[in-house]
DNA sequence: TTGTACGCGTTATCAT
DNA sequence: ATGATAACGCGTACAA
């Protein structure tokens, strides 16, 4: 069986308020008395057992993040962010994959292992504007990426449309004017799609271009696959085009893949740029321009804001105002869109 | 204060056993007490405490996964398939990064959350065959990976020695006999870079070929910018080469970036192939042959061994035999060793 | 089929 | 500086 406080207490002849002193490092203990304690531990091997921890204190340390897919380089990435940000905490991540299923995603959310954390890191993906009513919890929730505005929770964002409009403008100032656009949402208004599409559009007007809209690319799923088939249709279909603006680095390494492959030259024929700064992105042939969306900040900036508010919950305060939050970006210049 | 069983029997007009009952499935509750019940906890919006529930069953349910960094596609793709494993058994994971520290390992076998996870998968980097001591404890665990055999544990690897046999005669059968090793960990035995160099010493001597020392590359970490740096230093140094075998997939997507940057042609001038079957690999330019090494399998594998231990655990029973299960390999050709 | 009462291992509130 | 004791919320004998 498991050693627990009495078995240290009787082996120490203390009571176990002062084992749970030492193990918690309660500074008014007689050197020689936590000593004797500390040997006992030794002795007997015991462990702090976390669920009777968790039930008398009424948190459990955890923080969970909630996430698509761990396979796309961006959530990986992120994941590790947010371990790291939230160690400086000494809060330990719990990570869940939405596999971009609504269903997945609501119960994230609701059902899920409700108390087993003590708050909520979400990216949502299905869920949208029209579910807002469902991100009325009742533990502290941070929100992350651009599918939901205006919930009841804090938000740590991207500066989506402005960083696409710098991405469009730096293919434009080299003199293309046939820029694709690969991975569009059509009819999204919000999210990742809709905003970054709105820069591309807003730097074409800005430009006085009108956008071709043969030129611009349905992709649902933003994984390479997907920019590689929009690229493969879009030379099938003999649409002329000089620059590619894939709204995900995962799609951009699938469009270079394509592009290469049937021997289009880039940046020559086709400049390239994608979006996240994925560490991939420095390995691609050629390396590929991209958006810095500041992924660091944006976690650490999460997480704080988080453990704020599982402290103020914890205390029982009622909420300060939800906050929104956008990071810095920065165009990250590669060979894709050497001139 | 969140509500709690006493709330909901109080409201249901039924003591907690019951409400007990209905949250447990106990099949011997009358519908018409059920319905009230769960109109109840509807009304309330309770949710079951984990905390209690772990700490009466002395068991949370959840399964954690240690790896070196989500960040290398390997391991992230790991992870997704253990969590979609784990999930067939209603099992949540938890997965802890220790950054290739050898002390943050010894905390996650030791220290860590004790009592927060019912079983461990563990794949160590830093620590080895001279650490095995310490793989002696007192809950379900199950290896991965190379880096330690003959602990008391279950243990899933890939046929590393085999499957480097035959991606090195692969290369060979192209007629390429200067094949470069890039990743190797000088004096290693076990561990992967170990156990993959001695397959690619292996199939020169049964070709009956001796290994040209200079063309054995050492890399520490297995990261892309390792794997680039190699290949810059091997042309610097004007050694020449007709072949690349990357111990993994990382490494090569850094080798091809460099040669195909230096003008060097894959794989006319020089045959490349890597290890893992990571998705990028599918990617790149060109396209990377490789070794699928049965992720899913080994994902799969291991969690059934895990959950199987711990079901032993919790019921008492003393440890079968430890098992040692190695996944099936094969070989994935694709242009970057075509003809 | 349902209720009562106790214990899981900690931490918190008092005392002393 | 330390000890006795009562929660924390759930599961489960045992009883009814």
């Amino acid at each position: 069986m498991a050693v627990t406080m009495h078995d240290v207490a009787r082996l120490a002849g203390v009571s176990v308020k002062t084992v749970s002193n030492v193990v918690n490092d309660y500074p008014y203990v007689r050197e020689s008395t936590k000593a004797k304690v500390l040997d006992a531990i030794d002795k007997l091997g015991y462990k702090v057992n976390q669920s009777a921890r968790n039930l008398r204190r009424g948190s459990t340390g955890l923080v969970c993040l909630a996430v698509p897919e761990l396979k796309l380089a961006y959530f990986a990435e992120l994941a590790d962010a947010v371990i790291a940000a939230a160690e400086k905490y000494d809060r330990t991540v719990l990570i869940e994959q939405t596999n971009s299923d609504k269903e997945r995603e609501l119960r994230v959310l609701h059902n899920s292992r409700q108390h087993l954390f003590d708050g909520l890191l979400f990216s949502p993906l299905e869920l949208g504007q029209e579910d807002i009513a469902q991100f009325h919890v009742d533990y502290p929730l941070v929100l992350l990426g651009e599918r939901v505005f205006g919930a009841p929770a804090d938000h740590v964002t991207m500066a989506n449309t402005e960083a696409a409009v710098v991405a469009t403008e730096h293919l434009l100032a080299l003199g293309r004017n046939r820029i694709a656009l690969v991975g569009s949402h059509a009819g999204e208004v919000v999210g990742s799609a809709g905003l970054r599409e709105a820069g591309y559009r807003q730097a074409h007007a800005q430009a006085g271009l009108t956008v071709d809209e043969c030129l611009v690319r349905e992709v649902g799923l933003w994984h390479r696959a997907g920019g590689a088939e929009a690229t493969r249709k879009l030379i099938a279909e003999r649409i002329p085009f000089d620059g590619i603006f894939a709204l995900n680095d995962a799609m951009a390494i699938g469009v270079l893949h394509e592009l290469v492959g049937a021997g289009i030259r880039v940046p020559e024929d086709v400049a390239v740029i994608g979006f996240d700064d994925v560490e991939d992105a420095q390995y691609t042939q050629p390396s590929l321009s991209t958006i810095d969306p500041g992924l660091e900040w944006i976690a650490q900036r999460a997480v704080d804001l988080l453990v704020a508010r599982i402290d103020e919950h914890l205390a029982g305060q009622s909420p300060a105002p939800y906050r929104h939050e956008v990071a810095p970006f920065r165009l990250v210049e590669r060979q894709s869109t050497a001139h």
